[in-house]
Parts: structure tokens; sequence; C-alpha cells
DNA sequence: CTACGGATTTTCT
DNA sequence: GAAAATCCGTAGT
């Protein structure tokens, strides 16, 4: 009876993320998260809400002219790219919207992996409640679909905020990420093409860094 | 379905 | 002072 593997040992659907996890590269990192489930809960510790992830995009750090952190540009912004693996990185952009990333890479390397949807799997009707809000009225019906696909609108969706900018996933009781039932090698279903919105960062605008589940409704575009 | 312009304010130059 | 890892509403095909 020894003999036999646990299942939980390897990937167990809701297990959660550990340290170790985290530390590849983000390329990796952002292959791997498709499938798997991300978390959040209140403030207050009430209420939940989830997603599995479908969309990403890997950022490579110094050399990457699209990333926060190219040519080593360190700011009180972009601080917790250098926090290691499995430290959110939750940045304020346009004047209204947030984004999530995950950090990963070796301790102190700046790279990180821009999660962009999820299809929605817990508190749908909480999410939708918090999508309404702040928009002009009249509004189209908001389909479920539409829900968390986008980097954004997943982050108003989940209340993900700079307060959880920095928080370690591996640890937090607020943010963190679950083994999906499917396993990584889930290759032959995952699309890649070029980044989203970093039309500046030239040659490497064009570089195949963002992935998707290509059978999933919930992506971006 | 696609295309476009406005919103809105932090952040860094 | 300008840009920003975006989203939404409107208009058109």
């Amino acid at each position: 009876m020894t003999s036999t593997p646990s299942p939980s040992k390897l990937s167990a659907p809701g297990r959660r993320w550990t340290h170790s996890d985290f530390a590849t590269d983000p390329e990796s990192l952002a292959r791997r998260l498709l499938g798997q489930r991300l978390v959040a809960v209140s403030a207050r510790g009430v209420q939940r809400t989830a997603g599995i992830i479908v969309e990403t995009e890997a950022y490579l750090g110094i050399v990457d002219k699209a990333a926060h952190s190219y040519n080593g540009r360190r700011t009180l912004r972009n601080e917790s790219m250098w926090g290691g693996p499995g430290i959110a990185y939750v940045y304020f952009t346009y004047g209204m919207h947030h984004c999530f990333n995950v950090v990963c890479g070796n301790v102190g390397e700046p790279v990180a992996v821009l999660v962009r949807a999820l299809e929605p799997v817990e508190g749908i009707t909480l999410m939708r409640r918090r999508r309404l809000a702040n928009r002009s009225r009249p509004h189209r019906p908001l389909p479920e679909r539409e829900l968390c696909a986008g980097p954004a609108k997943l982050c108003q969706a989940l209340a993900i905020d700079r307060r959880l900018d920095g928080v370690d996933l591996s640890r937090s009781l607020r943010l963190w990420i679950e083994h999906g039932p499917n396993p990584p090698s889930n290759a032959g279903t995952i699309a890649v093409t070029s980044r989203i919105g970093v039309g500046y960062a030239q040659e490497w605008s064009e570089a195949p860094l963002r992935f998707l589940l290509v059978n999933s409704r919930c992506t971006s575009r």
C-alpha cells in the first residue's frame, strides 16, 4: 500500500501552489498557470471569488522593453517585481485600472507573468455586482464570459487592488493559486501570440509571449 | 462582428 | 507635462 503514489503529491485539484511552484522562468510559468485556479478572498475574509486562468503573458525583465523592469528600472511602483517567486505584483494604470502579475524566476530577478483572463467559477454573482458598479446606465447585460475577460476586468471582479501588491501567494489568506483539474501537460490546447497593448516596446512588441487556452470562450479577444 | 475616441490619475521624466 | 501591460459606449459593416 505504500508503493501506490498519492495523487495529492503531484498536482491534485485544489492543492495550493507552494513557493517552489513559482520558481521558474516566466514563459514556463505563463504556460503552467493556464488551467489553474486563482482564488481571492475579500478583506473581511467573507466573500470568495475564483476563476480558472485561461490567458497569460510573460514579461522577461531587464532585457524586455515591454516589462516595467526593463533596463533595471526599479521604482516605488514596481518594487514587487524584485520580491521573488510567488509574490503578487499589482499595479495601477490608465488612471483607473489594476493589473495582477505573478512574480517568478530566481530570487531578486524582476520577471513576472500577467494574468489576462479567467473563466469565472466561484462567486459569480458577486463578480457581476462588482463589474457593474461604476458603470454608466443604461448598460447592456453582462454575460458571464465577459466578467474576467481582460487583466483589469478580472481585478475588478476579484477585488484585486494595490492593497494586495507584494503579498506572498504561497502564504496569503487573501490571494492564492490552486492546482486545476488538468495537469500542465495540456500543451496541445495552448495558442501563442504577441502581447497586447505593448506597441511602444519596438522589437519586443511582436515577441510570442501571450498564451491562451484555445477552447476557452473567456479570453480577452 | 470590428473600429474608434474618451475616461481618469498615478507615475516618472 | 506625457504616457500608460485598459475598458466602455457608440457607431458602422
